[in-house]
DNA sequence: ACCTGAACACCGTTCAAGT
DNA sequence: ACCTGAACACCGTTCAAGT
């Protein structure tokens, strides 16, 4: 087929069609053969639209990114903010866990990813947070929603009930997880996110001064 | 060549030659073939010592496992044994950050990974945690130190000063966090930690009673 | 038991050729 | 401008053949 009238191929639909995939096979069965076939044309097709199978993955978490909610920042109280950022933000990546690893290296270029790291940075530091702390925390921010949408923690363990009797003696029960999956990841989600920000008040009182009643 | 007199390679000799390969080159970059050039073998000879590349991946990954040290759980105060555990964990995670997407998937059948989590479980049943709230911490604990470990936030900038004036207000200063690389990401995990381990101590109180003086 | 070459069905990417 | 087939240098894995 030569070049038709109107283009087969566009960026978005390039990037919504990687992203199902991806989604549905994971980025080991990823491969721009693949998502050209699934997009009707062959391989080199792509590159009419990308530089590079990495440029597209680039894309595909920037759409992800693009989820976020960061209008929690700067108005209101900054423990309300990064408890709203922290559960869409997670909400957002454990929707497509496969493309974390990739997302997981940052920013980059990808404006998303920038301007919610800039958001972030502006409404701690707005709220009073000292430069280097407002860092810290949009790091460790990232750190613990990567980890948690990275992979479940309840589905890392085999469901097989005999397997873990006689090594280890306190997962007797740890072939039961995986079907409590949903509320033991979130759960512990949850308890961490809580506890981080309660941890981070006393912080704050102690390097800034008094918290606001809320 | 045909059968050499001594075996050419071992378990052990492709796990340490796995592990030097992935750490200098990426996953990416870590093919069976490519391992086999670097052990002085052929491609195929990796299957008479392991299955499949994943199981490589897997003894590499508990390789790693294996040097957490989880000694400290089971005497003395679960917030130390936490803060321990804690950091000897990121610190043996980060000294390998490429295998650790591969080693987020969760212990599976990995012996050092399923020990670690036995011993932190008991841990911290033994001290007093409802059993559910155990899974929590075990759970939330691996998705901050393998977030931590996954990718340097600092690095996560790109380095040129110029990129982020216009579009970004608040990352003026942004380029120059690569510099600070790791006094950075250590100095946001440090904080995360302390966070972490304040605010469980008060669900702790509020949920089992007083804590031990210290 | 353990290493080999040949083979299979794949990869990402380049490029000249088509319209 | 945008899609194509052919080509290049790769993949993971299987298998019969060697000693």
């Amino acid at each position: 087929m030569p070049r038709p009238r109107q283009a087969l191929l566009s960026r978005q639909r390039i990037i919504e069609t990687a992203a199902n995939l991806i989604d549905a096979e994971g980025l080991g069965a990823f491969s721009t053969r693949r998502l050209a076939a699934e997009l009707g044309v062959r391989g080199p097709s792509l590159y009419n639209h990308f530089a590079t199978k990495d440029e597209i993955l680039d894309a595909v978490a920037d759409s992800i990114t693009a989820q976020v909610d960061v209008s929690s920042f700067g108005h209101g109280d900054w423990r309300d903010a990064l408890r709203q950022w922290g559960l869409s933000y997670r909400s957002a990546l454990a929707a497509h866990p496969n493309i974390v690893p990739h997302l997981a290296q940052g920013p980059g270029r990808r404006p998303a990813a920038l301007a919610m790291a800039d958001a972030v940075y502006g409404g701690l530091v707005d709220a009073g947070w000292p430069p280097a702390r407002a860092t810290h925390i949009g790091a460790l921010m990232r750190y613990f929603v990567t980890g948690s949408a990275l992979g479940s923690f309840a589905r890392g363990f085999v469901e097989d009930p005999g397997f873990y009797a006689a090594q280890y003696p306190h997962l007797s029960q740890a072939h039961r997880l995986a079907e409590h999956q949903q509320s033991v990841d979130e759960g512990a989600f949850a308890l961490g996110l809580d506890a981080l920000i309660e941890g981070l008040s006393h912080t704050y009182e102690r390097l800034v001064g008094a918290l606001p009643p809320r």
